[in-house]
DNA sequence: AAAAATTAATTAAACGTTTGTTTAATTCAA
DNA sequence: TTGAATTAAACAAACGTTTAATTAATTTTT
C-alpha cells in the first residue's frame, strides 16, 4: 500500500473512533492526512468503500491469537483462560482506536452488510473460548456456568473501561487529562481483576 | 409535554439509537413523528437541543433505585448485590433503547458538554456501589476485590449483550430474527450469570 | 353568547451550508 | 510519450434551519 493510502487510511481510523463514520467528513479526513479531498475517493472509491477496506486491513489484528492458546497442550484450562484474558486486553487497548469503531457499527443498524462482516470476524473468537469452556466442564476441571455468557464478561468489562476517557478517569480518581489507556499498570489491574474473577467463578474448591 | 413534542422525542429515542445522532436527518425524524420539518426547531430550537432535552427527560429512569437498595437494613450485603445487578439488568433491558444512546454518545467525542453531563449522571450510581463493596470488604463479609471494576464487569456484561441482535443471536444459537431482549428467560438469565459471578468472586468460603 | 383580537400551532417553501462525489485540467513518473 | 497521480473547481443532493403565510385555539371585548 501506498504512503498517502496508508495515510488516508490510518487518519480515518482517529477520526472515525472520535466522531463516528456519519460525523466525519472526507473534507476533514483529507485534510488530516494532508491529501486533496479527491484522493479518497481515486483510491478509495467512495467513503463507505474506505471505511470497508480499513475495516478489512485492521481486523488482521483479531485472528490466529486464540486458536494458538487453545491448542497448547502444555496449558492448563485455567492457565488458557489467563492467556487469553491477557491477550484480550493487551489487544484490546493497544487498538482501542479501531475498537471502537467496530463497537460503534455494530450498535449501529447503518450498513448491514458490513455488520454481518464484523460478526464473522468476532465470533470465532467468542466459539472458541465457549468450546474451551464447555470441555473444561466437561472434563470436571471446571464448575459448571454459562460459557457464552462468560465471553460477554470478559470483553464486556474490557469495552467498558475503554468506552469513555472521562468516565473511567472519574472512576479511579484520576484528573481529566489522564490517558488511563496507555498506563501499564491499569492496563494489568483491568487483566488481574478478570482474572482474579475467573478463577473465582470457574474454578471448583 | 404535548402529544407532539412527545411524539418527537419518543422517534427520536427510535432513530438516534438505530442509526446515531449524525445518521439521523430531521426530516427523518420528522416523517417518523409524522410532524412538519419545522416542527421540531419550532419545539425544541435545534436537532441538538432535542437531543439535550431527551436526554434530560429520559434520564429520570437513572436516579434513585440504587440508593434505596444501599441504605435497607434488611438486607445483607451480597443481597444488595443481588438486588442492585437485578435493577441493572432490568433498567437496561427495558430501556435498552435510550441505553444505547447514552453508550454512543460517551463514547464519541462530539458534545462534550452533553457528555459530561451524562458521567454525571452515571457516576453516582458506580460510586454508590463501590462504596457498598469498599464497606462490605473492611466489615470482612466480602473479599478484598477491585470495588471499581466490579460495576465495570456488571454494566460491561449488560452492555455487551445489548450491543448487538446479531452477535448476541449468534453467540446464543438463535435464529437472525429472534429478539432476545424481550425474552424473559435470557434476561434471567444474564441477571442469574452476574449473580453467580459475584457471589463467587466477593463472598468468602 | 357572539364577535373581535390575540396568541399559538402548523405548513410549504426557500435559505445558505455542507455533504460525498465527479470532472477536466495539470503535474509527475516511467 | 503514455499512464498514473494530483489538483482546484464544480456538481447535485441532502443537511439543519428559517421564513412568511395560514390555520387553529385561546383570550378579550362587546
Amino acid at each position: 500500500m501506498t504512503d498517502k493510502k496508508e495515510h488516508i487510511v490510518n487518519s480515518a481510523v482517529e477520526l472515525f473512533a472520535e466522531k463516528g463514520f456519519e460525523g466525519t467528513s472526507i473534507r476533514e479526513l483529507a485534510a488530516k492526512a494532508e491529501v486533496n479531498v479527491a484522493m479518497v475517493n481515486y483510491y478509495f472509491g467512495s467513503k463507505e468503500k474506505l471505511f470497508e477496506a480499513m475495516v478489512a486491513q485492521k481486523a488482521a489484528y483479531s485472528r490466529g491469537m486464540i486458536d494458538e492458546i487453545v491448542k497448547d497442550k502444555t496449558l492448563s484450562d485455567i492457565e488458557k483462560i489467563d492467556r487469553i484474558i491477557d491477550g484480550f486486553v493487551n489487544r484490546l487497548f493497544t487498538n482501542r482506536k479501531f475498537h471502537r469503531i467496530i463497537h460503534q457499527e455494530l450498535m449501529l443498524s447503518q450498513r448491514e452488510n458490513l455488520q454481518q462482516a464484523i460478526v464473522d470476524i468476532l465470533y470465532p473468537n467468542s466459539l472458541a473460548v465457549k468450546t474451551l469452556i464447555d470441555s473444561a466442564i466437561k472434563k470436571g476441571s471446571f464448575k459448571k456456568v454459562d460459557s457464552a455468557l462468560v465471553i460477554a464478561t470478559v470483553i464486556g468489562t474490557i469495552n467498558h473501561v475503554l468506552l469513555s476517557k472521562k468516565m473511567c478517569n472519574k472512576l479511579f480518581g484520576k484528573e481529566d487529562s489522564h490517558v488511563p489507556y496507555e498506563d501499564p499498570k491499569f492496563i494489568k489491574r483491568v487483566g488481574d481483576h478478570l482474572k482474579e474473577i475467573m478463577h473465582a467463578y470457574l474454578l471448583k474448591n
